[in-house]
DNA sequence: TCAAAAGTGTTGCTTATACACCCATGT
DNA sequence: ACATGGGTGTATAAGCAACACTTTTGA
């Protein structure tokens, strides 16, 4: 059998991170602290390991870089990136992991030790190697999973109103709901949400109930996006 | 740094290829030659080589096993498997791809070397690997391409009825529609389908007018399985 | 003339959208 | 009182499923 059939490779997990943040979306980028690209912008990501699942090690790499647990957030693949020459130390495939998460304290943000930081996506351009494609797609999948899948909520704390959640979809969509509508297709999607009893008073205006998310995944109807189709 | 940061493993790239067929829904299997699962019958795939972009790997290994163009064929990445013990010869990641394919006669079929054959899906169980849940992936993802995208027409030859399509959203979903409405539909939706001005003569009945698939990729408005929603 | 598949028209129900309107709070 | 966001009701429009009906062929 030709050499060439055995080619060995290292394969790496790359995380997009994102979250809902001063009414923008972000995502969470490191500062490369070794070469190549040392001091640029980067998703977290690193090197699987012997004995470990894809999964497993976008979880590891996901509580390494936040401090996080991975296992609570909501976490799915994106795609397998292996063009040749994506990455200067050699042959390196990565699988890209899509990460949702509310707008928390980071643990390990302030220390020293951690680079990571919020990063609105619209401004995250230039990133190192090629996490700008990788970026794109995993804002793409989230935008698309946010008409079918009641993951929104994965954005939202444990307890929210559904203003909160629909600034979530404004954000996410970069487009204006209206809040009528978008109460009663929440409401009236069984298992979405449910009413915890309690209430939330805003700053101005009349209080508004809380929910917690609810035990279904999938949203039917889909709430789509009117701009959808190019 | 620690010796588990550069773990070196093999890429595999793996073909869910489906045609539909005698009105099934068929994929392409091998039967292995060697061990392990030597007999057997599996995903046809094979190693990642230097200098290779998993695509391409996917259009060559797509070439090996049918003598098809891989260039012409809709090709889609599917998902990553990397669960240390799914692969007796060690560690080996296996990025899945999807190809859709109208029925045609294999260039390589017939010949000694080729082990491949057309499988029905829904007696395609047992499979080497984790073939069996790699198969299942791409089969719902093609199901559920065909209500967003025009991709349908990947299943038919260069020319072929509203019928013909028809047939293939029937077979792939395993559900009946309604030809009246299905018409409408797919001729409603610009760029799904163009006229080719010929007709073709069923065994019986009044001719059916010829089309060939159009520019438009995206299907707006979807053409939804009513049984979506579990 | 009949069977079978292609294709058109129409009806009525189901949804979505747009927006009028009311509710509950702080200032 | 009024500004502000939360929430309900409703009319109009659009979409879709169901099905009656016509067309075009071979036998």
């Amino acid at each position: 059998m030709p050499k060439r059939d055995h080619l060995l490779l290292r394969l790496a997990v790359d995380l997009v991170i994102l979250t809902v943040r001063d009414d923008a979306l972000q995502v969470l980028t490191i500062t490369r602290a070794n070469e190549p690209f040392r001091g640029q912008a980067a998703l977290p990501g690193g090197f699987l390991r012997e004995g470990e699942d894809l999964l497993q090690a976008a979880i590891r790499e996901l509580h390494e870089e936040t401090g996080l647990d991975g296992h609570r957030l909501y976490l799915e693949q994106l795609h397998a990136y292996g063009e040749p020459g994506r990455d200067p130390r050699g042959r390196i495939v990565s699988v890209a992991y899509l990460a949702l998460m509310p707008d928390l304290p980071l643990p390990t943000a302030g220390s020293d030790a951690s680079s990571a930081a919020w990063t609105p996506v619209a401004k995250a351009a230039g990133l190192a190697f090629d996490h700008d494609e990788i970026l794109a797609g995993g804002v793409e999948r989230a935008r698309s999973r946010l008409e079918f899948q009641t993951l929104a909520t994965a954005f939202c704390g444990d307890e929210f109103t559904i203003g909160d959640l629909r600034n979530v979809y404004e954000v996410v969509w970069g487009q204006r709901l209206d809040p009528r509508n978008f109460n009663r297709k929440v409401l009236g999607t069984d298992g979405f949400v449910e009413a915890t009893g309690g209430k939330r008073m805003p700053e101005v205006g009349r209080p508004a109930a809380l929910y917690r998310a609810g035990g279904a995944t999938v949203l039917n109807p889909p709430i789509l996006r009117t701009d959808k189709h190019g």
